[in-house]
DNA sequence: AAAAGCAAAGTTGTATACAGGTATACATCG
DNA sequence: CGATGTATACCTGTATACAACTTTGCTTTT
């Protein structure tokens, strides 16, 4: 499995190898317990340690590698820390909409919908890598609408794994058939009905029941 | 104002140089819409551009430089962003002590209020900075007790910022006498009583009064 | 005088070089 | 045979070098 090159469109030669080991740590074909030193990775990729220094820095900083004296060791990402990932998540999102809540959001839910809409699309062509974009951008969107300059910087922090996260499961759900494509998609419409209803209390419900699917769908993709 | 050199303890001379500039960024020393480049930022701390260029991708991913084609944009930090700080610090310190709710906390509870007892030590020596160290750890060691690991990486995102911020709005408490800052460190003591209660609904409105009493602190500290 | 073009300086991204420290393996000594 | 000391190889942190690009300001042309 390769990550997209789409995804890497104007990303240094650091983001790309930060984006490319990622992939490869939670697609466990990095494994845990692995130690990898810059000269390795660098070798690796056929770059210099330069920007393989700042990949590993930023792996560290999501904790899915952890930086010691000599070499790093490789932690990985096993079906409980995604959850806990989604714990985040739900914490972000739940946040973001609750403040949404007050004010008009036609302009987003247009947006929203246009994002959907594109899942369904996505869903025709067979292409997984397109929905899942959607799917995250969805998603990024409320969270940058919400105008919150810090959880937005949190956001930003899971920014990537979320997207490689979503990326594989997605590759997973599509072979559970259209139909099950065709459910999250939908899934996401009920959340543009929260936005819709400006209420609070439903929006909570909602997002929460969003997130319970989600642990979900992460057991038939992951475990 | 200096950054407290014993905060400085086994960091590279990235970190360094991105505590310094940091305390430099959020005292205002650095003003917004400033441009500060590699060069200029190495030639001032006397260090190269590598370590530089490490300093200021953290300070980006902090959200108090934004970095940008030539030279890297201060962004710094007024009163709005530091209360939505604040909103961030409540989202991940409310989980935590949620999490905590449930189990035997008394290991924890003994370091909090040895923590309380160093607060009032460093009251009684007018050492502004180890009340702040005290004051910081006690939250940390809250948040590190919850045992989530990605709402740990959370806290590490903005930990440097809480610190420094910490730093700041304590020496200016300090000059508001003495018994501002007893009240200070005795509010922490309502945290461990929330704690030791073991009740969820007690504890959300303990850490929602501690949080609204910070932002009143902030007012008198910051405007 | 104004505009267009060019030159020069500055900036980042990347590569490489160097220094200090750490782990490992082997040899030597008890 | 075991333990200790040393040498070697490797790793990170930092400094420096180089290339491509951007901006700025001056010069030249209209």
């Amino acid at each position: 499995m390769q990550y997209p090159s789409a995804w890497l469109q104007g990303a240094s030669l650091g983001e790309s190898v930060a984006s490319r080991l990622r992939l490869q740590i939670i697609n466990e074909e990095i494994r845990p317990g692995e130690i990898i030193s810059e000269n390795k990775v660098a070798e690796l990729f056929g770059a210099s340690r330069s920007p393989v220094r700042e990949a590993l820095k930023m792996l560290a900083g999501e904790g899915l590698i952890r930086l010691e004296r000599m070499g790093a060791v490789v932690i990985g990402l096993d079906l409980a820390a995604v959850k806990e990932l989604y714990d985040v998540r739900y914490l972000i999102e739940s946040f973001a909409q609750q403040r949404l809540a007050g004010q008009n959001n036609e302009a987003l839910i247009l947006r929203l919908e246009q994002a959907i809409d594109r899942m369904k699309l996505a869903i025709k062509h067979g292409d997984g890598v397109e929905f899942a974009y959607q799917d995250f951008s969805f998603h990024e969107r409320i969270v940058q609408e919400a105008g919150h300059t810090r959880i937005l910087h949190l956001w930003n922090n899971i920014r990537p794994i979320v997207m490689t996260v979503i990326l594989l499961t997605t590759e997973n759900s599509f072979k559970q058939g259209n139909e099950r494509m065709e459910w999250i998609a939908d899934k996401h419409r009920t959340v543009i009905e929260g936005l819709r209803s400006g209420d609070e209390e439903r929006i909570r419900e909602i997002v929460r029941a969003y997130f319970d699917d989600s642990d979900e769908t992460l057991g038939r993709s992951l475990a």
